[in-house]
DNA sequence: GCAGATATTGATCATTTGGTCAATAGAATC
DNA sequence: GATTCTATTGACCAAATGATCAATATCTGC
């Protein structure tokens, strides 16, 4: 029983295809973590042979690499859409912080913790997860820099600041992704610690409207 | 070549055995991750036939999160230990957040983090891994509660702040362990970030002697 | 020494993984 | 309608995983 008896794929492009493979991964990475990203998941997904996956792609270390920058990059880029709306830096770090940690990307965070611990064993994925850090840290850093030169932030290095900020933060989500189940809001302890990072009077980096 | 020729091993008590093969899985798992305590590994490791690991244990995700439980209560006893010969709570928060952050226990990070991942596909660990962070956090609040009896420490919640500072302590590492090669002290900023959260002047919690 | 108890092993199995390659089928072109 | 090009596939392979079980070797008690 069970045999779902897939029928031939119908032709694609290329390009079409290599897209449709990547989309496959994709949601599967989202719905099931980058562990569950392997040839047979992602041809059965895709409706396709799973000769056609090894087909369109050098090696399955280099699609589980692709994919994670695909769904990190794909966040990044939304943060920093919201936050081209927002007045000045003080605005946006509240608002960046409250955000992340609004338990909306649990299945992000997932990708996130799986690309930790395979990047031990995945060179490729290792150096993605790299840039994908380093591309955080500068969304915040900009933030930070902003808030430094209008007088609002006080630090000597907001580098710094900005790596403390996104590791703080990933240990949250990491920490809420396993302790499913609890309530506990995780973005209102945070805002003080940032304000004691940055030298600001508690509650500054409250929701405006609250 | 390199076939190890191994040779039989002396008889053990089943008692003696049982330890040396926990002993063996758990020095792997601190060399080369959980996810390298495999059933093969684990009785090369303890110079024993792969069969006789086998029948030690009830299945490999039981030993796998017994390895995890057995090296992260080795740390967590590690650190009671030390905040033990502390006069106060200043001074043991204060040494808690470094102590964690010193990166001299990145081998035990990488445990953690792959037991987040691996606790998605193995529901053993994934108990013993809330349990252990339970843990960790009951430490962290003992510290938090006796500086607020002591009026040193101002919050509301103190279970929450030291949910908060666990996470944020883990996203630390975590961080660390991706990004080596960077030198940026990790435990300096965030004194400041416990000082916003706990309500204390900056500075509060750096080291005496420095 | 001998015999029994049992710790240990080799052989073997079923699964799952990534990967290769000749063969096939279907769309596009002539 | 026939032919060519190529996207797609089935049939493999090697490696690694967890696990089982009858057979074996070795220690212990007599």
């Amino acid at each position: 029983m069970s045999t779902p008896t897939r029928q031939r794929a119908t032709r694609m492009s290329p390009a079409e295809r290599a897209l449709s493979i990547a989309n496959a991964a994709r949601a599967l990475a989202l719905e099931e973590g980058l562990a569950a990203v392997t040839l047979r998941a992602v041809a059965a997904r895709a409706g396709v042979a799973p000769a056609l996956v090894a087909h369109y792609v050098p090696s399955m270390d280099v699609l589980i690499a692709r994919t994670f920058a695909s769904v990190v990059s794909a966040e990044v880029a939304e943060i920093e859409a919201l936050l081209d709306g927002l007045p000045g830096p003080r605005e946006q770090l509240g608002m960046l912080v409250r955000t992340i940690l609004d338990g909306s990307r649990d299945d992000v965070t997932l990708v996130w913790v799986e690309a930790w611990a395979l990047g031990r064993r995945n060179e490729t994925l290792a150096v993605e997860v790299r840039a994908q850090m380093d591309a955080w840290q500068g969304v915040i850093q900009d933030v930070i820099s902003a808030g430094v030169d209008a007088g609002e932030f006080e630090t000597e290095d907001p580098a710094a600041v900005a790596w403390q900020l996104l590791g703080m933060v990933d240990g949250l989500n990491a920490q809420a992704l396993v302790r499913w189940g609890d309530t506990t809001d995780r973005g209102s302890l945070i805002s003080h610690a940032v304000e004691g990072m940055l030298g600001l009077p508690r509650g500054a980096l409250d929701a405006p409207g609250a």
